[in-house]
DNA sequence: CAAATATACATAGAACTACTATGTATATTC
DNA sequence: GAATATACATAGTAGTTCTATGTATATTTG
């Protein structure tokens, strides 16, 4: 399967991060391995895409951040999913939602002429 | 109802100007005109910004276009899909509904966990 | 035990893209 | 006649993305 192009990897990356922080706070490299094991492999973010996109979730204040000691020493990251987040999240999800069936409309006339 | 993001926008133009040519040759203006119908008023591309997409299409060879005369004698350039077009129609959406995919078991789970 | 790999976070800047701003032009409406 | 609609077009600015590269430590492998 070819890759997706990366329009469309970028357009769904804000709501694709706050989807899986709405499931549980995570840090960084889960959060890179929660997606592709959802996507079946399809969606890798590498870790240089990943940071900004959380850098500027933080300053929008749609998540927050704070450093955890691991077991076995490692510091982590964690980000979790604030208020104003998850009504950006829902805002993310209708707006996906009404291009998907602006798209999913065409796409059933053109099944309809075929 | 507040505008769609520019980037998902971007990301859902080209599987939608392939969509709307595929429902039958049409010219630039009236494309425009589809998709704002077709959306409720919510998508709205400006000609600045579909032009450069329907000349990017004809160089991928995705469209060919053609000018005609109008009743009125107005000339129009009239575009139409290739077959080429028509795959990368199939390809777009693919990608569109693998993406799609995606994100609704992601919300799913969200919904579950609610 | 050393090398390789995995894990974990981070940023600069080059490359790329989008679309605004602006343009030309003619038909129609007011 | 002015305003608006119709019709096509492009340059260049602004913005964005993500690659490349970095630091660092734990674990696995040979």
């Amino acid at each position: 399967m070819p890759d997706l192009p990366k329009d469309l990897i970028a357009a769904s990356s804000f709501p694709m991060i706050l989807a899986v922080l709405a499931k549980g706070e995570s840090y960084g490299y889960e959060i890179i391995k929660a997606i592709k094991e959802q996507s079946n492999g399809q969606l890798e973010f590498a870790e240089g895409t990943l940071y900004p996109i959380l850098k500027k979730m933080e300053a929008h204040q749609w998540i927050a951040s704070k450093w955890y000691k691991a077991e076995n020493g490692r510091e982590r990251k964690y980000y979790k999913l604030t208020s104003l987040g998850k009504k950006q999240l829902q805002t993310e999800k209708e707006n996906w939602q009404s291009v998907n069936q602006i798209l999913q409309n065409l796409w059933q006339l053109n099944f309809n002429y075929q």
